[in-house]
DNA sequence: GACAAAGTTGACCATTTGATCAAGATTAAA
DNA sequence: TTTAATCTTGATCAAATGGTCAACTTTGTC
């Protein structure tokens, strides 16, 4: 048979599909181990072996998740333009990966787990792609730095501070939510005084004087 | 026989704490489910059947090792002083924060881990105490704030970006390794920078104009 | 040194779980 | 409609794992 899209079958492509988005949902909240095939199977609503048809092992499964999830993680990042200027760049940046933890927790919290873990899996990327792009943006904050437009602070720490600040919101939502509630108004206001509080902190606090 | 020590004999004393410590090393790194028995036992150089003559249960085990890591987490955030000034009484709490991350990185990994499953163990405590204790601090926050001593910001998201900052150099240790590299002097100048970068952008930020 | 309590473990059990396989059901091109 | 490829699953397997038990050893007190 021909390859008639990106090389499969209708039913496999809505069958991947269900599956990808069952092991999101699985393997984020229990991480890899604490996740059953058995369990992400009854989520896509098909047999164990059937699951199996698709992707060959747990392994197999497992990473083809986390490699689409990197992919999210990376993009807003590789956007920060060192020609702007440094308050609209990294605002926009921040705005970008609160949206993210606010839409798309779950990529953010298979992330965490899989670094928790020592990252076994993300060994090549974090020191490769990864590094390259931090050392990328790096450099443009401290041309910043030097042109007087911020504060004199360590690009890699001040980035670690976003990344950290931004995740936590989806990392630790239980967390919030055993403080604040959980429904779903709480949740919004949430997010809009997160981006409040992290404007307001970071841009005063970078901004030189 | 009598009860000489806490209701331990010397033995029990011994084998509990040794437990313990493997337990901790264990379960940090991966998680409850990823975790078994036989590996604690060994890492505790015992037998599992003994392992399981002083834990019943891997559930108890499991839970005794996390009340323990959750009592040094609540301790430095209580101790944050409600007449002190904010620079100083932050300051501390952020160094206090960092050192824990530092000196302890398993345990805030294992609180990580349990958070990110949905703190099924941890509801009662973060609903209980540490949510009184939320209120009591962020309540003091604001009268920093109403006293002119700091900026107007959210004080729990104020105490959500210092949770996050310094929780994520224990936490995603693993990633900055893989950026910078594992030898203990670049982990060392980690922790300066980072405690550097934290009282720069922070103090900055929040110091009124 | 005797002896009861405490401590220790090899062998074993029941369940869970990732993976296989053969046989049957469905799909789609001719 | 035919037919070959694709899709689906019940039954089953081997390994891993939490936990038990009976028997043995060590410890501490008299």
């Amino acid at each position: 048979m021909a390859t008639p899209n990106g090389g499969r079958t209708r039913i496999q492509q809505e069958n991947r599909e269900r599956i990808l988005t069952a092991a999101l949902d699985m393997f984020s909240r229990s991480g890899y181990r604490g996740t059953t095939l058995d369990q992400i199977a009854a989520a896509a609503g098909m047999s164990k072996p059937n699951l199996l048809y698709y992707f060959r092992t747990k392994q197999e499964l497992y990473q083809t998740v986390l490699q689409e999830t990197l992919d999210d993680w990376l993009t807003p990042f590789a956007k920060l333009d060192p020609q702007g200027d440094p308050a609209s760049e990294l605002g926009a940046y921040i705005s970008a990966k609160l949206a993210h933890a606010r839409i798309n927790p779950k990529a953010s919290r298979l992330f965490a787990n899989e670094i928790l873990q020592g990252a076994p899996l993300l060994e090549d990327t974090l020191k490769g792609p990864l590094k390259d792009l931090v050392e990328t943006k790096s450099k443009a904050i401290r041309t910043w730095i030097a042109d007087g437009k911020m504060v004199p602070v360590d690009p890699l720490h001040l980035i670690y501070m976003i990344w950290a600040a931004t995740q936590h919101y989806a990392d630790f939502e239980t967390q919030m939510d055993a403080l604040e509630g959980t429904d779903s108004d709480t949740r919004a206001k949430r997010f809009e005084a997160a981006e409040r509080t992290l404007f307001t902190v970071l841009f005063n606090g970078l901004k030189p004087r």
